[in-house]
DNA sequence: CCTACCGATCGGTAGG
DNA sequence: CCTACCGATCGGTAGG
């Protein structure tokens, strides 16, 4: 059964392969891109430390493969939290609550690691560009059709730049248990954005 | 005239510390602490490889001094920015435009290293914390004046939270020439914040 | 995916 | 502050 052996090898190197990037991007938004070894990386999963070289040719490939996937993951999951979801007041409400879960809650906090682009070269920095570009459009969009109704504080771009500055800065100061829920820091930037 | 040298001799050891300090801020916020080597720091004032352990322990204490001197120079400048403006509203707006000079204009970004403070040990993070502290204080007091008469969107320390976030983050996307000036910024950011 | 290993780099030091 | 150098670590590879 030579082919029923070669999915089953592919699936579970695809698993492994899966391990990698999610222990690589959490350690690199903990500790930095340069601090973490691709020996801590092997460590995590169990590997030894010439192992992660099967799966991926670099460090820094391992880096582009977590950001671009971990990137279009979190797309992903806010696309489908704002599915059916035509008031764009409501809309954007959700997307700040869902953006805050992906940065603050579980493990990979993926739109984190875009600051650690500056450890690629520029045609790996383009391509991430170019997904992160994707995930800006929707918030864009939502943001354009709040000002079109006079609902949007600023004009819609100013707006996303600094809405983003809110949202992704907590995770320099946001603790678990501490003074703010993610549910509060949601309503509070909310409350910012609206008129 | 040993005594007469020795001032001297001070005053140049000094002068060549300080070039050190204000060559590491601007390659740490560049290139961030670990990929930035002693050597290009050594470099960046014309100096030998070993040359900066002449003037600090370690790689860590020249990141510490960096960040306590650069937070401390820019509390001061802040400080005297805002001296005799008595009127909270116009004080918050020159403190807004300050912070993003200091962030955005000029060499050190002093602010920007505090995201450094990862790759030091919990009695250095402690320190540098305390600086941080007082030049927040300054902020915090200053909200909760506006607070107090009703002109914040939010309470003093929420608030105090998300508009450095606004501030801060814009090292992310600011360009010189670009779409949005600093004085833009700062009225986009005090429009957000007041009432 | 492991074992064994290499070449390069880097923080730091001794001695002047 | 320079010269000369060391020990450790790290990304990456060969060969199985």
């Amino acid at each position: 059964m030579p082919t029923g052996h070669k999915r089953q090898g592919s699936a579970l190197e695809a698993n492994r392969r899966d391990e990698l990037l999610r222990a690589a991007a959490r350690l690199f938004v903990e500790k930095g891109f340069d601090a973490t070894t691709t020996r801590d990386i092997a460590e995590a999963v169990g590997m030894r430390s010439g192992s992660p070289f099967y799966h991926f040719r670099s460090k820094q490939d391992l880096l582009k493969a977590a950001m671009i996937e971990g990137l279009e993951a979190s797309h992903q999951r806010l696309q489908a939290a704002v599915a059916g979801i035509n008031d764009p007041e409501r809309r954007l409400r959700v997307m700040i609550r869902n953006h805050l879960g992906i940065l603050l809650e579980g493990d990979c906090h993926a739109p984190m690691l875009v600051y650690e682009s500056r450890s690629l070269g520029i045609t790996a920095r383009t391509e991430i560009a170019a997904v992160s570009d994707r995930y800006q459009q929707d918030w864009q969009a939502t943001l354009e059709q709040l000002a079109a109704s006079g609902k949007l504080r600023l004009p819609a771009k100013p707006m996303r730049l600094l809405l983003f500055g809110m949202l992704n800065w907590s995770r320099q100061w946001y603790r678990p248990n501490g003074g703010l829920s993610l549910d509060e820091i949601a309503e509070a930037a909310a409350e910012m954005v609206l008129a």
